[in-house]
DNA sequence: AACCAGGACGTGA
DNA sequence: TCACGTCATGGT
């Protein structure tokens, strides 16, 4: 283990090992066969997303900003149940009732406003794709929920960022990289630009999405906060830095 | 019973 | 610019 994994190298091992990951989950709207009770199907690849799937997206996106995707889900099932599941229906509610909705996925106040925040602007997209920094203009909209966005409801190139990123590559020995000695308000881009520029798929937004998706399924099943080493893919090839 | 989870923003130094 | 506090629920 002398030379550190390189980012192809890494995507291939992870996917390997825990398959393709078919983000982003997505309610379902009918009652198709292949989804489970509830009507969500994890790890179904929707190939054209309507509006209502894009919506979702967005929504999902500002729910989960440092919030466990369970609690998320249970925001999302919160705005079904209250009939808040399409963005003119958030429009009409008032932030009260939106904070109520959403209660489980925490910090419900704020994310309310920034709920309602986002929907006027997403309704005056009228179907437009949204540029990056349209997004970031918007209060509440970090980098990360932007590219977020961008590439999971809008199939746009952009990688997503998060702590789960960070973590694995601080970890599988990455740390020498310029990109870490930056400081930290730059360091997202720096990161992004870093991990973009070593990947080469012809269909950029599909192994974005993919990559992405599979360094947060790693995240939660071997490199947590604290880390499970014994069972992990990656093992041989970790330095398990920090 | 602390700690963690797919961040973003305001504040004071 | 940076370091820190705030926002908050639910699972382990």
């Amino acid at each position: 283990m002398d030379v550190p994994l390189s980012l192809t190298e890494l995507y291939a091992l992870l996917l390997e090992s825990y398959g393709k990951q078919g983000w982003w989950p997505v309610l379902s709207r009918s009652n198709e066969p292949g989804f489970d009770s509830r009507g969500y199907h994890p790890g179904i690849i929707k190939v054209s997303l309507d509006d209502s799937d894009r919506w979702e997206i967005a929504v999902g996106a500002i729910l989960t900003q440092n919030t466990a995707w369970t609690n998320v889900e249970k925001a999302l099932y919160g705005l079904s149940e209250g009939s808040l599941e399409t963005p003119r229906a958030v429009l009409a509610a008032s932030a009260e009732t939106v904070a109520l909705a959403i209660r489980p996925s925490g910090y419900y106040n704020q994310k309310a406003l920034r709920l309602k925040s986002f929907v006027q602007f997403y309704q005056s997209l009228k179907g437009r794709v949204p540029t990056r920094d349209e997004l970031l203009s918007l209060s509440g909209i970090g980098p990360e929920t932007a590219d977020s966005m961008l590439l999971y409801a809008w199939q746009r190139p952009f990688f997503v960022i998060d702590t789960y990123t960070i973590r694995i590559l601080k970890r599988l020995g990455y740390t020498n990289d310029c990109f870490f000695q930056k400081q930290p308000s730059k360091r997202y881009e720096d990161v992004q630009l870093y991990i973009t520029s070593k990947l080469n798929s012809p269909q950029k937004h599909m192994q974005y999405q993919e990559f992405h998706a599979l360094l947060v399924r790693h995240a939660k099943e071997h490199c947590g906060a604290k880390a499970r080493c014994e069972t992990c893919p990656l093992e041989a090839r970790c330095r398990k830095m920090l």
